[in-house]
RNA sequence: GGCGACGUACCCAAGUGGUUAAGGGGGAGGUCUGCAAAACCUCUAUUCAGCGGUUCGAUCCCGCUCGUCGCCUCCA
């Protein structure tokens, strides 16, 4: 079987062939550290993390590439607001954006690296797209390449580069282009304004250089997948393109991955529209991080989704009846025979699970696949048709299975001593009949965000999330 | 105006030219149970925006209409 992915460029699902057999090379586009990200932003991120997990349970090497743009307009203004320096700004919301990759159990990319830390690569691009007639300077020390320069250009998104329309508004600094359509790769130096000292003059880079310089820094001039929002299809990754195939004459990127935007309130989630959520707001309405994770991956990649409270709530309890299972399949005991179908079950469930994501990662059969797993077991501890070692082999499979979707509980060894005294005190209130003392107890435990629950095997229980 | 995507039950969301249209959530009833919770069982779309066409047969293919959303400007 064979992983099929949507090609932007191709606009067609293609086979995944990477360029050097075993190792496949991603270059993400990451954060603007202007600003907390919002949930929509991290809809794009998980794809990609999911993207990554999934090659890598499917035995692939994979090395990820995501960038933090620590410069550009939005923090220059805010830093200038602050009466700070950008560095301060863009530290702060790095940082934060680190913290909401560890809550949301997001992969932590191989590489992140920082446009400010590589503008020598940057001016080396540049300097080739000077050299190679590609690019040119104004009166204002910008450069601008050329787009009259590359044929090719406006494919990936498949504009017209006659037909597009042009904006209103041309920057003060921009009125020295040959052509409106051009598009800065360096913008030169202003008194107010952050500037570096190069060999293609002071200034600081254009938005869309950073990522050509940074993915080639790491990935090398070709390399197999570029991930993003579907609305950096046009200008940013056609302009990357661009910048980058002229520069080094070869292809840049052979898949192009696009997601589409998530939406609230029927609309795309965006700062400028106010319909925005963010990790620690939804996480303080009590929404777990798993819930929330859920919620932003449990839709094919290229389909709008909607979110909201309808979709974090439906998140959420997917989460728990996945939680029960686990809790019931550690607590389950007993001394029959091993279930001759339970390889059959697990078999068929694997199989289904990766045919969905070996299919462009579709997710949804996927899910489909586990939650239909999930039936099944709790179905055969009901009917206690496992033996012990199958229950716990069953747990081994889920989790092999989550390596991909990671919305499975942490493992937790043991409660601390106080919480397990408690647990322990009500199993023995509960052998005694004594109810008020257990229903006490299991008060007290909830409020300490443990669930207790009763059953044949005896009393369990589960963290509350 | 140009380009593109989508419209499946109460909500979210898969899917296939022809057997029972996944899965999650919600709702109703039932079983189990000291209670609670969890779980399991049954039910909850004779129908896939509308109208035509192709076909023996279309939700799935084609056309049109209506509706929603996105990109063309910063944007995940």
């Amino acid at each position: 079987m064979t992983i099929q992915l949507h090609d932007t460029m191709a606009g067609a699902a293609r086979e995944l062939m990477p360029l050097e057999p075993g190792n496949v090379r991603i270059y993400s586009c990451g954060p603007t550290v202007y600003g907390p990200a919002h949930v929509g932003n991290f809809r794009s991120f998980l794809f990609a993390d999911l993207l990554v997990r999934y090659l890598r349970y499917r035995g692939l090497r994979v090395t990820w590439v995501m960038n933090i743009t620590d410069v550009d307009d939005k923090i220059i203004k805010g830093a200038r607001a602050e009466g700070v320096t950008i560095g301060e700004i863009s530290e702060r919301y790095r940082e934060g954006f680190l913290a909401d990759i560890k809550t949301l159990g997001m992969t932590v990319p191989d590489v992140m690296p920082r446009a400010t830390e590589h503008i020598p690569q940057m001016v080396e691009l540049i300097g080739k797209l000077l050299e190679r007639g590609n690019a040119y300077r104004t009166d204002d020390g910008s450069i601008f390449f050329r787009i009259a320069s590359w044929p090719a250009y406006g494919r990936l998104a498949r504009i017209d580069p006659e037909g597009m329309r042009v904006g209103e508004r041309v920057e003060a600094d921009e009125y020295g282009k040959d052509d409106v359509r051009d598009f800065a790769v360096w913008k030169g130096p202003k008194p107010d304004e952050p500037s570096w000292e190069t060999a293609i003059g002071p200034g600081r880079p254009g938005w869309h250089i950073e990522c050509s310089a940074m993915s080639m820094a790491y990935l090398g001039p070709s390399f197999d997948i570029h991930t993003g929002g579907i609305d950096l299809v046009f200008p940013h990754h056609q302009d990357e393109i661009a910048q980058s195939e002229a520069a080094t004459g070869k292809t840049f990127v052979a898949y192009w991955l696009h997601c589409a935007h998530l939406q609230m309130g029927g609309q795309k989630m965006a700062k400028s529209t106010g319909n925005i959520a963010r990790v620690g707001e939804v996480l303080g309405r009590g929404i777990s991080p798993r819930a929330l994770r859920l919620a932003l991956i449990s839709a094919h990649y290229r389909m709008a989704l909607s979110f909201g409270d309808d979709s974090l709530q439906a998140a959420s309890s997917a989460i728990d009846r996945l939680d029960a299972l686990l809790a019931a399949l550690a607590a389950y005991v007993s001394d029959g025979p091993d279930d001759a179908t339970l390889s059959t079950l697990l078999d068929g469930t694997r199989r289904a699970f990766e045919t969905a994501l070996d299919d462009d990662l579709n997710i949804s059969p996927a899910l489909a696949a586990v939650f239909e797993l999930v039936r099944e077991l709790n179905r055969r501890i009901d009917a206690r048709a496992l033996s012990t070692s199958d229950a716990r082999h069953a747990i081994g499979f889920v989790r092999d299975l989550d390596r991909v979707l990671g919305i499975a509980p942490v493992v937790v060894e043991s409660l601390a001593p106080d919480l397990q005294k408690l647990v322990d005190e009500r199993a023995a209130a509960r052998t005694a009949r004594d109810f008020a003392a257990s229903d006490r107890l299991r008060t007290v435990l909830a409020e300490r965000g443990i669930l207790v629950e009763d059953t044949r095997d005896g009393q369990r229980w589960r963290r509350a999330e």
